[in-house]
DNA sequence: ATCAATTGATGAGAATTAATCATCCACTTT
DNA sequence: AAAGTGGATGATTAATTCTCATCAATTGAT
């Protein structure tokens, strides 16, 4: 049997119909082609190219090797390229929000960490079935933490007031004249505190207004444009805070939340990607 | 992208279960086996095999790579094969008679000539559309030569009695107490000489008996054992009067029969195995 | 018409890969 | 306990693969 080498040497030439363009691509010079593709005629006793001036051709019989050649690399190509993906791509889904606040930061932290795990974050909205869709590797999930899924729970957040620090200074405590921005939760129970729970909390008496967003990340944006306070949790607003976007309104008033949950298939925890993934969620949210 | 050697080694190995079997199937040490799958692990950072002590076993990974691996070396094994037949296996049909009694004797020289060139023969006894079954190469026919297939017609052959020495002598040129074995033809018009036509070449007023045979491969053996005389063409009895089972009764009488042809398609009149049988069938043809 | 540029061919030598050798190791079998 | 088995490892050797230096045959541009 002829060497691989020389069969992929002839395979790309075929396909680019130019030893010299095949070479290129394998990266090496024209002369190793040449080489391969005459041992291989050598090996085969076969004529596969027509020598014209500068240029080669396909004989019949060297069209239909090259043909199956190239399904066969193809096919090798592809095979690696899919153990690749399912050992090194970790796909993640969870909330914009939280992915927008909270992961997003931080991907980079764990992408120089793990240079070897390409991280691919799944935004789609709708709640995704592990059991179903085994693209995705691990569902970051607020909240409810229910079935055989549980690999981890972060600790429980803590939602308070966030404002810009021009508009909290100015309010000076007092909730009467600004607005209240907040999320509006399409599961029911989620979540377990709106704005009337925080100024129960707080015992006070103002009345400020209220606004609903549908996105969690419009109410982050629209608060560190000044436009009033959000009723956040510590989890997403954390670097908005260290960074001098927002600061807490009344800090001490502070309404226990629910948490954050790593969820994957039971037989994929010690699946070492995925392993490595929520070791490292861990320590994160331990830092914060 | 690792080296194609090392994927070949693995696909063994997953194949065979073991390195050692790997190893002699490859023609190298096990260590060699060794040493590649190692590489190969490192190369794709994935583990394939799970080593255990004197015995290594899949992962589930190394599983699904192996499966697809081996269904792209099958495919290259099978192209190459394909070509080797397509280019070196040469197959021709004629009929049983013509084969057994003149191309099977002279096959060995072929052979000898034309080392890469793997002769085969087809001895359906159906005539054979050569525009429809590809894997024909070269057909060898008896008397009608019609089409755009004629690659080459050989000299006249003629047609004439012939015996077992012992018989033939004992006859002394009588015909009165002996048999004609011939052939029973299926095609109309083939061939042209009856045991009549030859009694009535030689002017004769004999009249032996006239025994008649389906193949002509019996009235071949039927003559040699003694049985009476075959009325054959030179060219097929031609090695059996050289060896000495037969003998020509009367010799002088010959009536002319057809010409045997070697027929292929046009358009693969050029192909080199092709045009080397023929040049070869035309030399050992002016030989006899 | 000349001269550079392009594409491929060749043979010799350098560089890279692959294979072996010599040893180990951890068991299993006798 | 000794011998046998299947694999691991590191150093060394063998083999393959690649490049370099040159040629050759055109084509296209000046």
């Amino acid at each position: 049997m002829p060497s691989l080498i020389s069969l992929r040497a002839f395979e790309a030439a075929a396909r680019l119909g130019s030893f010299k363009d095949a070479a290129e691509e394998l990266s090496v010079t024209p002369t190793a082609v040449s080489h391969h593709i005459r041992g291989l005629e050598q090996a085969l006793d076969v004529q596969l190219f027509v020598r014209q001036t500068r240029a080669v051709q396909l004989t019949d019989t060297g069209r239909r090797l090259s043909g199956r050649l190239a399904a066969a690399f193809s096919e090798i190509t592809d095979a690696l390229g899919e153990v690749h993906a399912t050992e090194h791509d970790l796909t993640v889904t969870t909330t914009p929000a939280f992915a927008a606040l909270w992961l997003v930061p931080r991907m980079e932290a764990f992408q120089a960490a793990h240079p070897d795990i390409r991280l691919r974050l799944d935004t789609a909205t709708a709640p995704v079935d592990l059991t179903r869709d085994r693209r995705i590797d691990v569902a970051i999930r607020y909240g409810v933490v229910e079935g055989p899924l549980v690999a981890r729970t972060f600790p429980q957040e803590r939602i308070g007031l966030y404002g810009a620090p021009d508009l909290v200074s100015a309010l000076g405590g007092r909730l009467e004249s600004t607005t209240i921005l907040s999320t509006v939760w399409e599961q029911p129970g989620l979540p377990p505190v709106s704005p009337e729970t925080w100024i129960a909390s707080a015992a006070s008496d103002d009345r400020p207004r209220l606004r609903h967003f549908e996105q969690e990340h419009h109410v982050v944006q629209c608060a560190i444009a000044g436009q009033g306070l959000a009723l956040l949790s510590n989890v997403l607003v954390g670097d908005l805070v260290s960074g001098g976007l927002l600061t807490a309104f009344r800090p001490e008033i502070q309404v226990p939340g629910l948490s954050y949950g790593a969820l994957c298939l039971p037989e994929r925890v010690r699946v070492r990607k995925i392993a490595r993934f929520i070791r490292w969620l861990e320590a994160a949210f331990d830092q914060d």
